[in-house]
DNA sequence: TATGAGATCAACT
DNA sequence: GTTGATCTCATAC
């Protein structure tokens, strides 16, 4: 073994939305210690128009105007559950959407919960990941830096792309997508070098 | 490889 | 009544 991973807690997460992105990719993501590596995040803020906050507090987006290091979860297309780590300080509802993990931990859970083998898509894309990590609406508002959920910083420096994000149909050109280039594991590959 | 439809529901207009 | 921060399966090349 070598040196102990540090653990992710609440000040990492009460910075701006642009910098936390960017370092999640290569941070390790659990959930009841199943989990894994994460390659491919998404920002979101309230002054983006693709953001579910942008107009406002509702009872569904809430927790993304309460403080940084929270959980937020919402239902996509009445049928994926879809994780979000909420950034900033309280009112700021900024919040990145975790959209792909390298699976390290925990595979036969999450083939179990995936119904399917192949590594390479058992966390390719948000609604996937929530799938195999059990993620449902019951974990919105919980505490990152307590169980089931345990996040790790990265301890080996990788190379993270840029690019549009997926599936808006508003702010489409901003860049706010983040990951490991070239990675087997993201929901689209990046365009340019892959 | 690419494109298209269906699934299914809560928020929002 | 319409719309998604989506995924899967089917069909077409």
């Amino acid at each position: 073994m070598h040196s102990t991973p540090e653990r992710l807690t609440r000040p990492f997460f009460d910075r701006s939305v642009h910098e936390v992105a960017p370092e999640l990719i290569g941070a390790t993501l659990l959930v009841g210690g199943v989990g894994g590596v994460i390659v491919e995040v998404e920002a979101y803020h309230h002054t983006d128009p693709a953001a579910h906050s942008y107009r406002g507090r509702t009872d569904r987006n809430a927790v993304m105007f309460g403080p940084a290091g929270y959980a937020y979860v919402y239902r996509s297309y009445g049928i994926h559950w879809c994780l979000n780590f909420v950034c900033e300080g309280e009112g700021s509802a900024a919040a990145v959407l975790i959209r792909a993990l390298q699976p390290v931990s925990g595979l036969a859970a999450m083939r179990r919960r995936r119904e399917m083998s192949d590594e390479r898509r058992l966390c390719a894309g948000p609604g996937r990941l929530c799938e195999a990590l059990a993620v449902t609406h019951g974990h919105n508002g919980s505490r990152l830096d307590r169980p089931p959920f345990a996040l790790y910083a990265r301890t080996e420096a990788v190379e993270v792309a840029a690019g549009p994000r997926i599936g808006i149909s508003k702010a489409v050109e901003r860049p706010w997508r983040y990951g490991v280039a070239g990675s087997r594991f993201l929901s689209r590959p990046f365009k340019g070098r892959g």
